[in-house]
DNA sequence: CGACACCTTGAAACCCCTCAACGACTGTGG
DNA sequence: CCACAGTCGTTGAGGGGTTTCAAGGTGTCG
């Protein structure tokens, strides 16, 4: 249960739900830039936790009185309204990956976004990324077991699309997975 | 694409997003008290869309100069930060229910989830509202087919839980599938 | 009465899961 | 230095939940 709300300048963190069965649902990767913790502040005993992935570095948003603080600064108001609204696009699209696409699919847009979502705040170039991921965690953000994903994994080393070795991402053939994973980057821009 | 944002007062939409191969996911029903359209906004193209499924009672947002108001109107932005982490809490639930649970599961939280924010705005009792999806809508929403969610309604009134029948849905046993669903409604409280 | 949308059911195929095991690597304590 | 446990990745075999394909039944509307 997540009580502050900060701003996420380096490194990774995720937002997941606690089985009961053990198992876990990661919705979220917090990447830097985002907001961590925000929807804990103002929906009640929401069940659902973050945890840092690497090393962070984060700035504080004074939480108890940050509805108040809206009336003085709409600059924060309006700033936390944009990544709001990001959010959502991105869950949106995440509901649409687990739901619609197979596994294969599913992963190549999982990998892609995030790629995206790096490169876009200046933390990677447009083909490669440092992922400090497990296959585990990676299973559990994309609703399928570890054992499965590592299959695709491999089927997508194997097609020269796309290889994740010693915690490096690389998209060998962005274009194929594109294609594959019918990626649409509208959903990360914000106006 | 939606350009302009409303408040929900009658009647049911769902936001969707269209695949290619002609199938479609919604990720949300927009239910009486929701607002409508705010992601479109903010996020530039986004690729999803929002139909009504009723005749429904709306009133707009003034869209195209929203953000400008919200300094002159901090009561309105408030309302949309309300509605909108409440829209990310309700989404993520949504990614945890299609990628953790089975479908049998599934369909009983999403039924109830519909129930319980349909009471919660003095809209249905607590056990029994009317629905007016079909079987293949719910299923476009649950991320199975529209025959498996058939055989998956069979067993949950056979088992005497739940009942949907004729554009009615009877919870017949809230323990029960409260228990199977492992539903938990904080994440629909606001603070 | 035909066209159409929606619900229902059966049978077979498939994708993914479960269970199980093993190798590589890391850190730890004897 | 080595035995040991623990995490992570990898692979195989079998089973099961869900999909696909196909068909028929009901009700509504022109």
């Amino acid at each position: 249960p997540v009580q502050q709300a900060y701003v996420l300048h380096e490194g990774w963190a995720c937002s997941y739900r606690q089985m009961s069965d053990g198992s876990r649902q990661i919705f979220d990767f917090r990447l830097p830039g985002d907001f961590v913790g925000l929807m804990g502040l103002m929906v009640d005993g929401v069940n659902y936790n973050v945890v840092a992935l690497t090393d962070v570095v984060v700035s504080e948003v004074n939480a108890s009185k940050l509805v108040s603080t809206f009336r003085q600064s709409p600059m924060l108001a309006e700033g936390v309204l944009w990544s709001l609204s990001g959010d959502n696009a991105i869950l949106a699209e995440h509901i649409v990956n687990i739901g619609r696409r197979g596994a294969l699919e599913r992963t190549a847009h999982l990998m892609i976004e995030i790629g995206y979502r790096l490169n876009r705040v200046g933390f990677a170039p447009a083909d490669r990324y440092e992922c400090p991921l497990t296959q585990k965690d990676l299973a559990e953000a994309l609703g399928i077991t570890h054992v499965h994903l590592n299959r695709v994994l491999r089927q997508l080393r194997e097609e020269e699309m796309l290889s994740f070795n010693d915690h490096i991402v690389t998209l060998h053939d962005m274009p194929a997975l594109t294609r594959l994973a019918e990626f649409e980057p509208a959903y990360l821009n914000n106006r």
